[in-house]
DNA sequence: AAAACGGGGGC
DNA sequence: GCCCCAGTTTT
């Protein structure tokens, strides 16, 4: 009898999408993708990738780009680290492997950002090499195919699945065997209502066969959401508002944003805001600010944002009242001044693209 | 082993 | 609103 997954290659000649990534077999491109792909979905990931190869087109070209610049490319995909990594691992390309992505296992295991999926990933749908790629969408459809009823991150599960997929994967095309799982879990085995029906692996499914499809792969408990306030100064002087970067690590890690302050939402934001302004001023040279010149602040606007692990409630102030100048000279490079025009080419997170479109918009208005 | 890291899409 | 995001790196 036919092995499963020959009607899982059939299914996925007749399925697939036309993806943009799916039309090239550079090595790079793929690269590109599926650095993407991470923790984001296809339809999100699309126009970015066609912007991104549309401005570097070739390794050469991302390696040479302004980090800055890739990372502006980025804005709004989130995870900015990813595009960090992928132009140092660009850059690892060009000085260390002669500017071809490597093709074997352990050489493109070096390059930063890439883990064992996207090295599984790129070997076998570039290079057709029967080296696995085992993402979210695999561990559903095996966990489900073979009825794994423990959890999916178990060792002992991870390496079943590991060679199922090893030994699979032996039988067809690496590449399209690597796309075609992956299509399956997008499109048919989704995470609810699976579209059994039409499943190409419907007869040999396990978890089918048990009519637990739906509590496979288990459920894991979810960790509560911290909560927390930011307050952000809008400071405008000759048409240029401060900016500040982020620091070098952690959340949002070197993205451009309002200055602020994060605070607990039990506290009061002027006791926050007031040091801020402070130290703006006397990082622009000017004496302390007085008790007596102690700003109103007057709120502007307010978004709230969702992380995995807080939840932001971002409100932008103007303070109003002062009566002193802010020094133009800024001495940290982390602050600067930014015409209202050059906003638009810094990286920001999507909380403050949104906070600024408001407030430019509101802004013409007044 | 667990936590950190963004953002959006599905229902 | 709550669910999904195995992905990589850091701690």
């Amino acid at each position: 009898m036919e092995h499963p997954v020959h009607k899982l290659l059939e299914w996925y000649q007749r399925n697939r999408r036309d993806l943009p990534w799916r039309r090239t077999k550079d090595a790079y491109a793929i690269l590109v993708s599926e650095t993407m792909l991470q923790q984001t979905q296809v339809d999100t990931v699309i126009p970015y990738f066609r912007r991104f190869m549309t401005e570097y087109p070739t390794v050469g070209a991302l390696a040479r780009a302004d980090q800055e610049a890739v990372v502006k490319h980025w804005q709004g995909l989130g995870y900015y680290s990813r595009a960090r990594r992928l132009h140092s691992a660009a850059q690892m390309v060009v000085d260390e492997f002669d500017g071809r992505v490597p093709s074997s296992l352990e050489q493109i295991r070096q390059l930063p950002g890439v883990g064992a999926y996207t090295a599984g990933a790129v070997l076998s749908i570039a290079y057709d090499l029967p080296t696995p790629a085992i993402d979210g969408n695999v561990l559903r459809v095996m966990a489900r195919y073979l009825g794994v009823r423990e959890p999916v991150r178990q060792a002992s599960v991870l390496c079943l699945i590991e060679d199922t997929m090893q030994s699979w994967i032996q039988l067809v095309s690496p590449g399209e065997f690597t796309q075609a799982v992956m299509e399956l879990g997008a499109l048919v085995c989704t995470p609810r209502n699976a579209a059994c029906l039409v499943c190409p692996l419907v007869d040999s499914c396990y978890a089918h066969d048990l009519g637990e499809v739906d509590v496979i792969p288990a459920k894991t408990e979810k960790k509560a959401r911290r909560k927390a306030n930011v307050g952000a100064l809008w400071i405008e002087k000759n048409g240029s508002i401060l900016v500040e970067r982020r620091k070098p690590s952690g959340l949002l890690a070197g993205m451009w944003q309002l200055p602020a302050v994060e605070y607990n939402g039990s506290e009061d934001v002027t006791s926050h805001l007031h040091p801020l302004l402070e130290e703006l001023y006397t990082e622009g040279g000017q004496p302390s600010v007085e008790e007596s010149t102690a700003p109103y602040l007057v709120p502007m606007a307010t978004e709230r944002h969702l992380f995995s692990h807080v939840e932001w409630s971002v409100t932008v102030y103007r303070p109003v009242g002062l009566t002193l100048d802010l020094g133009v000279a800024q001495a940290s490079t982390d602050r600067m001044w930014c015409s209202l025009a050059d906003l638009e080419k810094l990286a920001w997170p999507r909380v403050y693209e949104k906070l600024l479109e408001r407030l430019i918009g509101e802004r013409v208005k007044i």
